[in-house]
DNA sequence: AGTCACTTGTGAATGCGTTCACAAAATCGC
DNA sequence: GCGATTTTGTGAACGCATTCACAAGTGACT
């Protein structure tokens, strides 16, 4: 049925539930008071709160619009790019006008123009600095992984905290020991732990992390996080997919499944 | 949002049996209600259809669940159980209950009994074999990665395009050429394609996973995959998830952020 | 200028998922 | 047996997200 899962959500996951960013807030409604100055700014659009579920696609539409960019594509209708991205352009069309308005009736959006948005919006003017914790079978990969440095990040540190693994070099990286966390934190200015660790390390590991002024937390480690308000984790767990393909597979097989109807 | 608890340090620790959670109350009452159904219609529940986001949390909740049979909880209740896997307990119930009712009132939940209905429902009973294509940085440690096969998978083939590769032996697996996809999914009887190749190269191997019948499709490519109807995609974007929390980290440090709530 | 074809931006409608709140079990103590 | 206590299961309320549908803006062409 499904096309395509979205993330979570968590996405979601979740996942989102995918999982899924959990982050506190002061759970009455909507605090987005801030500066309120009146009516002005017309651009104040593109800072005040954007749905969760929008700023997980506005990174689809961003990777989207590089490649048509790269094709030399100077202007997109919200039909091709929905297409392109795998969703409904109405969709798309709102998630864009949280923006501001950035299309022209009639013509569509300039790719060059939606691309400066979106990485505005993203935060990606700078790059911060990613620490990778956990430098076994899946860290060794991330920390060779291209993709990581392409847009906005850049790994900083590798630690783990086998001193058998500590001096090795990575990826140009020399790796250190995890008990440096809060010196290596402060020297880089670490802005996002990666957590790669075995499960039974990943709480600790992040524990650390908060204690260290870290407030977002990717982990990759088979285990839920606990961690304070304000702390924005978002869990990759690889078993869990599986299983979820594993359940929408037997569904398939099951009678009383889409195609059949017992009366 | 998502409530989660703070920091509670002494929570569900995996390591930490801190006396707390570990409740070893004997198994009796009415254990063996599954072989009985007292109500009579509780075997229907667990076929219709569950909502998407549920899914997904079971397989957290089964993680969960395991770490606690570990460590010989027999019981718990859907306060407990909702805490560790981090999401709220009436939701959690809501959650089981389309499994059917397999809580006791007072009580709580039997751990076993709910691994069983859990594993059952996504149809981890049996081990569905997946095919591994691109045996690249990231591929390479999927391959590795013990947290495939520990529950319901195994990874029945390996391969890439490269002629390089063809050949080497990863984790007790020989990579094959990506020619033979359509041979190696009948002869393994392939469920699920896991795709780690390059961007450019994700599609057609996509569609040659469709084309030799497989629907469903665990993505690690950083592109947008293409599916007819009744196939099922689900995506790992790394630097999609990076983004969205540099979005958030931005939004911390913009004015108006979440602690400034000051009059 | 006027018409036409096209596309954005958005109110309204709909659907999905989460949370609340409480009645209905179940156990325990007496 | 009965009331106190606990905890499930679920109807109802709520909030978020998606989709629909269309008015309004734009450019092209005559």
């Amino acid at each position: 049925m499904t096309d395509q899962h979205p993330s979570t959500p968590d996405e979601a996951l979740p996942g989102e539930p995918s999982g899924g960013v959990r982050r506190a807030r002061a759970a009455l409604g909507r605090a987005v008071r801030s500066t309120l100055p009146g009516r002005g700014e017309a651009r104040r659009a593109e800072e005040r709160t954007l749905p969760e579920a929008t700023v997980a696609r506005l990174a689809v539409y961003l990777r989207v619009l590089s490649v048509l960019a790269e094709q030399g594509v100077t202007t997109v209708s919200s039909e091709e790019l929905a297409a392109a991205a795998g969703v409904n352009s109405a969709n798309l069309r709102k998630d864009l006008s949280h923006l501001g308005s950035y299309g022209t009736r009639g013509v569509g959006y300039e790719v060059a123009v939606l691309v400066d948005r979106i990485e505005g919006t993203l935060g990606l003017t700078r790059r911060l600095a990613v620490a990778l914790i956990g430098v076994g079978n899946l860290g060794h990969a991330l920390a060779g992984y291209g993709g990581f440095a392409t847009r906005g990040f850049h790994i900083a540190a590798l630690l783990d905290a086998d001193p058998a693994r500590v001096g090795e070099r990575i990826a140009g990286l020399t790796v250190r020991h995890s008990d440096e966390l809060p010196a290596v934190i402060r020297e880089l200015d670490i802005a996002i732990g990666v957590i790669a660790t075995p499960a039974h390390a990943a709480q600790d590991v992040c524990d650390q992390l908060v204690a260290c002024g870290v407030t977002s937390i990717l982990n990759f480690a088979p285990a839920v996080l606990a961690v304070p308000d304000g702390v924005d984790v978002r869990k990759v767990d690889l078993a869990i997919e599986l299983q979820i393909l594993s359940f929408h597979e037997q569904r398939k097989l099951r009678p009383g499944g889409p195609l059949e109807d017992v009366g």
